[in-house]
DNA sequence: CTGTTAGCGCATTCAT
DNA sequence: ATGAATGCGCTAACAG
């Protein structure tokens, strides 16, 4: 059997109640005896049963998630996941709800942020913007000791716990190797569209692909970046423009969303160009444009996989326990039309 | 709060002891009592503490692996992750061990299972060997009520619960595609390397890769398969021995181990012979395969997620719970040498 | 400062 | 066929 807290008292010759403070490092302990039962601890090689501890607690931990109301596929998926866990959080112990965001707007983020410090949740997961507010309400919410983790989108310089997405900068190079690759040494312009480039994931994109296409694809010139703010019918007309105006164009990269109206404008290109097209986020509309060949890879961040880590961190976070970090590391999905899930 | 056993005793005028038969289907109970304890269940929306079952319990599962006892990097990679779940183990109410057997020998594969029925584990986790000798096995293991899931290898026909690796058809069908997209239409001949024909994972891989290689890509022919049992030792000879015949291979696709072997043959190749190349598994020599342009993309199965998914879904089985579906499936990972964990 | 005691939600004897 | 009582490993009043 493995050893309890009764083993410990019983080596350290004390009362449970005096193991427990030590345990859980409550005060009210001579020095000399925290030390002897720290050195039972030590000897008996005692680990404690969390499950048993968190039943006598009865406590069950609330944890707020901080969504952007933005009306795109990828962050409907993200609001399913997180429902899906709401769903599943009695059986776990925890309370999860969200609170919803405008998007791209730090002040909003940073006051909700501050509003629901006050409440002491006993975690907070968000989608951040990165901005000095959002950071500095992160920090104030981190150093009233409430776990903090970032999700799709970081906050790096802030004192968040964990960011629970993927590298973006990889991404974007991740992208242009394919995009390079699958061109074979044609030569040509390529356009990307972005959704914004006020939002980090989306710079950090463009920086990683811009790198790989200067050092390894000289034959690709990038044209200045498309900004269609994740709105399809934006995108629509701009993709269209700049498709009619430059003959040149061989590739695409849309790094942002909207690409609904991305794929419009692709399909009402002339039949008799072909385009070698990479997008990001895997949704009902890139996937039927990856199976009819208007896409030829997808690369994508599992939001059900984002939002339980999230949770898990949290939780560990919460009981003072360590994770598995390569549990935790949110990989990029890439999708070619033969592995789609 | 949660309604409790309590409440459904109350609710259902009886005592723990009767509520504690129906809720574990145990005998005993009259038919007439016992659909009163469920309509009180029912109603009051109960849903069991698995913790604290498991608690009062007091049992540990103990789970077996059955490894193969193979020399490559990618066993000894999941060896490793299994011994990390061992270490965890005990944190987790379970008891897990590994039992080591000879590659690709069916008779062994079946006789450890045999043997390992007799001591009646709370669930069993391989890696299939496809033969029909293994599948008896394995039924035989369920028919007698013991959990058991395939890890890598699957054994369709069985009556295993549950399959903890990627589809390797579509595997091999992502693979055809990379590699036809990356020789951008050139004509020419594509060498295949196989650990064996008598792994049913290889055999697929293979199955997808000639698919999409017959159907999207006629300028490619596929050599006859090269069989090296996944030793580096013969790998290295047998590949060797095809690029000095046959100047026409311009790609190889590598489905199985023993990669250490095919990169040593590709690397004493003449420089001036360009060979777009695609491996499976990411081991230390892939991955510096990779990086150095040996190798231009690694498909592989995430040995860890694997364990850990074995394990849960042993325990749920084990406990009569549910998994959530999207979490245990395991993906087909794209490394590109800009996306590399 | 330290110890005693009573649960947390559930499973399991042992009586009845 | 049913119920009362006890304990799993740990925490948290409440006493001393």
């Amino acid at each position: 059997m493995r050893p309890t807290v009764h083993d410990i008292a019983a080596a350290a010759g004390v009362s449970l109640a005096t193991v427990d403070r030590v345990l859980n490092q409550r005060p009210g302990v001579r020095h000399v005896t925290r030390e002897k039962v720290e050195a039972a601890i030590r000897e008996i090689g005692y680990v404690r049963d969390v499950a048993a501890a968190n039943l006598a607690k009865g406590r069950t931990y609330s944890f707020v998630f901080i969504v952007p109301a933005s009306d795109n596929s990828f962050m409907h998926g993200l609001n399913a996941e997180v429902m899906a866990a709401v769903a599943r959080s009695p059986v776990e112990r925890t309370d999860i709800r969200t609170v919803e965001v405008p998007a791209f707007d730090p002040a909003a983020l940073a006051a909700a942020l501050d509003t629901l410090r006050a409440e002491r949740p006993a975690g907070v997961a968000l989608v951040a913007t990165d901005a000095p507010e959002v950071r500095d309400a992160v920090d104030r919410m981190v150093q009233d000791g409430i776990p903090v983790v970032t999700v799709v989108s970081d906050l790096t310089g802030s004192l968040r716990h964990h960011y629970a997405g993927v590298d973006n900068i990889a991404a974007g190079r991740t992208a242009a190797r394919l995009l390079g690759r699958f061109l074979g040494g044609a030569k040509g312009d390529v356009a990307v569209l972005a959704g914004s480039m006020l939002v980090r994931d989306h710079r950090e994109r463009l920086e990683g692909f811009s790198a790989v296409m200067a050092d390894e694809f000289p034959d690709l010139s990038i044209l200045p970046v498309i900004e269609g703010r994740d709105d399809p019918d934006m995108a629509h007309m701009l993709v269209s423009d700049a498709l009619s105006k430059r003959d040149g164009i061989i590739g695409v990269y849309s790094l942002g969303a909207g690409n609904r109206g991305l794929i419009r404008a692709l399909k009402e290109t002339s039949v008799a160009r072909v385009l070698t097209v990479v997008a990001h986020e895997l949704t009902d509309h890139t996937r039927a444009a990856l199976l009819d060949g208007t896409i030829d890879a997808i690369l994508n961040q599992d939001a059900g996989h984002e939002v339980r880590s999230a949770i898990r961190v949290l939780k560990a976070k919460a009981d003072g326990l360590s994770v598995i970090d390569a549990q935790e590391r949110i990989r990029l999905d890439i999708f070619l039309k033969d592995n789609l899930p």
